[in-house]
DNA sequence: CCGCATCCCCAAAGATACTG
DNA sequence: CAGTATCTTTGGGGATGCGG
């Protein structure tokens, strides 16, 4: 490979410290990192894609981003065979490993998650992340389908996706609020349901609790 | 409280978006913040020995860390009862609730966390950490003693902590890098054993695996 | 001392325009 | 489509100062 101005290779910042975590943070901390780890742990995607699913990277963060998780060998490039020829990004088998920790993560964070509000950005793909990571794996057995929004998502047998379940058991119909307030305080009110309403009351049971109050600052 | 211009509340930073990761990182993704609260987690410390296992920190940032942690109810202040009268930052109860997200990154890390180099800082404390991440939670019962270089720091009964042990069945006496490969490659030609040997092999099977090879980049 | 605030400098993030 | 080039703004690192 020939040497170009631009690939200077900014010597990675590090904590310089000899601790597993720190050496963790030397690989994901930088701001953005995590999140685009989240968007690839759905399957490979192009750049554009990746864009899209992550409001505000900025086209230049998103390209050294990936060329730092590459270095450090949780991501791959692929080039697709020539027939709609593309690149995708994807994740290393340790990159995919990251896994329980942004589960962890996630689920402790959203107990101090609070109702959507209008700062928010919901950008494609919010629902089902969150159902991926709060709620698919303790989910009991069966097809959920959620139309929240413009957002359709649904957990099929403890995965979630993007997109409308093939026959569901249960159709949840409503917006972002009342999804929220149906799964932390078990209210069916604001939303309205379609099929086994006993299922989806299964499923609000295993929704992380919030915090008791305040600590949302 | 009066304002006062330093005061003025520097807006954070925040994703946006509406997901519980990106929300967990506006809470603890900033650089520093979760190497802060690592320390923490073993107890309440002073300001200034945060900074003495924080190399390279600067007192600003650390100060800045701690303000944005105690609004996001992570961490608060206390000060001790006048005698010897001193203030002291602890975790909250959602803080210390970090504690597993925290293993599993460091666990992770770990894996591709090569042997020590010159680079490295070995800060105090940085053997009790490694230990109790790493091994401290899977380790058979027992008292083990290690003496790294300057370190001293022991696993008794699974809880890893700074400083010797009372009565410990087994003591290992090394250099870092010799502690290294006793767990990595379960070395013990490296290292003196003192006590043991049996118990000390037993631990050294719950050590956590590197990676293949690379990675390491 | 301990617990910061201030200042200066540089590196990284953000925004936008542009190119193979 | 998949990024790079460039410019501006923000934040981190390091040193120092200062009140309690």
């Amino acid at each position: 490979m020939r040497y170009t101005p631009h690939m200077a290779m900014a010597k990675k910042r590090s904590y310089e410290q000899y601790c597993p975590m720190a050496h963790a943070l030397d690989l994901v901390g930088d701001r953005w990192n995590l999140l685009v780890i989240r968007e690839l742990m759905h399957g490979p995607k192009r750049y554009t894609d990746l864009v899209e699913h992550l409001p505000g990277i900025g086209t230049n963060i998103l390209a050294s981003r990936l060329r730092d998780l590459e270095a450090g060998g949780l991501v791959s490039k692929r080039v697709l065979p020539p027939p709609a020829a593309s690149r995708v990004y994807e994740l290393t088998e340790y990159g995919r490993e990251l896994r329980g920790v942004l589960r962890e993560l996630a689920l402790w964070g959203a107990r101090s998650l609070g109702p959507p509000t209008d700062e928010d950005e919901l950008f494609p793909g919010w629902l089902a992340n969150a159902l991926d990571v709060m709620l698919a794996p303790f989910a009991p057995p069966g097809r959920f389908e959620f139309r929240i929004g413009e957002e359709v998502a649904s957990i099929v047998d403890r995965e979630a996706k993007e997109g409308p379940a093939d026959e569901p058991d249960v159709v949840i119909t409503g917006d972002p609020e009342g999804v929220y307030y149906m799964f932390v305080d078990s209210r069916l009110d604001l939303v309205s349901v379609e099929g086994d309403r006993a299922l989806l009351e299964q499923l609000i049971t295993v929704a992380p609790q919030p915090l008791p109050a305040a600590a949302t600052a």
